[in-house]
DNA sequence: GATAAACTCAACTGTGTGTTGAGTATTCCC
DNA sequence: GGGAATACTCAACACACAGTTGAGTTTATC
């Protein structure tokens, strides 16, 4: 119940209450070092006691600015949503159906697992918890959302032919995305996306969307 | 280092040397009770505590049966990974390149997802190490094998049009029906595959596969 | 220069994994 | 049936890691 309260202050300003900057180098510090750890070993690998001493402070200290590990690894990846939301909008708001038009959206999305690979994986995992889960939620259910209305919208213009429920596919597709880009990048998360990746799966979400087989309805107009 | 020569004794005849029974009953409970606690709480929640007491054991006996908890789910896979094998097999050996036999091999993998879900999940999380991440990558590897095999033959065969590499288009359908039915089944492992699920993974299977959009080449012969 | 807020830590608690060392039961061979 | 090997069992450790306590020092503010 203890650590609720200090929770609870945490929360209260994002960190820490205030204050002009003593502290804030320490937290950079220790974001610092999460971030420099990550590229080495998986989340799980990583313990207090590194980060701990890789910001040259101690435990305790390290508690008066974060909650525990996670809430570092959440800070992360605060910025690293924005980008994908921006991602996820800008998809939505292009123009046509072209393939050299989706080509470039994936490649924006492949950028983004390249530049914060190890982060995205660990959203992604199934077992996320707390503030993780909810923030890998918010990513993918925008990503998805979007993707319906872009569906949707193809289909009432005839760019795409009926098929499964608009929402389904999208969120599909979606899932195929992100796992296809965490695997690409490997354990580590640093290895870069094959381009070779980016053409296979814009083949197969273009088919997906727009593509026919025999037994799918004939194109519209 | 005893460590090691414990585990190699283990390892010397899948578990225990030999003998008739005694002791096999006990291995028994562990497992079971294992599989009984998988419905309830992640891997990760699961403590080797929560092992010995479902089964009536000391911890030191526990070790005596399974180098690690680990060991244990891997026993618990082993059969779950030879299903997985032969639904691979049974998909490239049918026939024809229609929706309906589509439908039905990818309703024989629902099938094992529904039936040994919170393993399979276990198995395909990017954190798995091990004898867990050999059996993965054996799984999925002969799963891509196959259906790499099935999209040549399909092409040669003029039913599918040409496209990106038969490998890559094989993995990455291997990697979303697996990550799909894993997301299916839920957070717990133990929900229903929907059965809309298995419409729209067919339609995106077979699109991806066998579908054409305007910039894909026409149908051969 | 006193008061409060920001900051720091040595030493602790708690929970989990895996081990040690010393046994008891079982089997197998004579 | 006696004796040695093998199968099995456990109380009591050792150790790693997360998170806490309680008491202290610095820094900003009036």
């Amino acid at each position: 119940m203890a650590a609720m309260e200090q929770q609870e202050v945490h929360e209260r300003a994002g960190g820490r209450r205030r204050g002009p900057s003593k502290g804030d180098l320490r937290e950079q510090a220790i974001l610092r070092t999460a971030r420099g750890l990550l590229a080495d070993k998986p989340l799980e690998r990583i313990t207090v006691d590194d980060l701990v001493s890789g910001a040259g402070i101690s435990r305790p200290t390290f508690y008066f600015y974060f909650a525990s590990k996670q809430a570092v690894f959440e800070a992360l990846l605060d910025p690293v949503g924005d980008a994908i939301m921006d991602v996820a909008d800008s998809w939505l708001t292009s123009p046509g159906g072209s393939r050299e038009e989706l080509h470039a959206s994936l490649a924006g999305l492949a950028a983004l697992w390249s530049a914060h690979g190890p982060l995205l994986k660990v959203v992604l995992r199934e077992d996320a918890t707390g503030a993780l889960l909810e923030c890998r939620d918010r990513m993918l259910g925008r990503l998805a959302a979007n993707a319906t209305a872009r569906i949707d919208r193809d289909r009432a213009a005839g760019l795409a032919p009926d098929g499964p429920p608009a929402a389904d596919l999208g969120a599909l597709m979606v899932r195929l995305l992100t796992q296809a880009l965490s695997d690409a990048i490997g354990p580590s998360g640093t290895d870069p996306v094959p381009p070779g990746l980016l053409d296979t799966l814009t083949v197969v979400v273009g088919r997906s969307i727009y593509g026919r087989t025999p037994s799918d309805p004939a194109p519209a107009g």
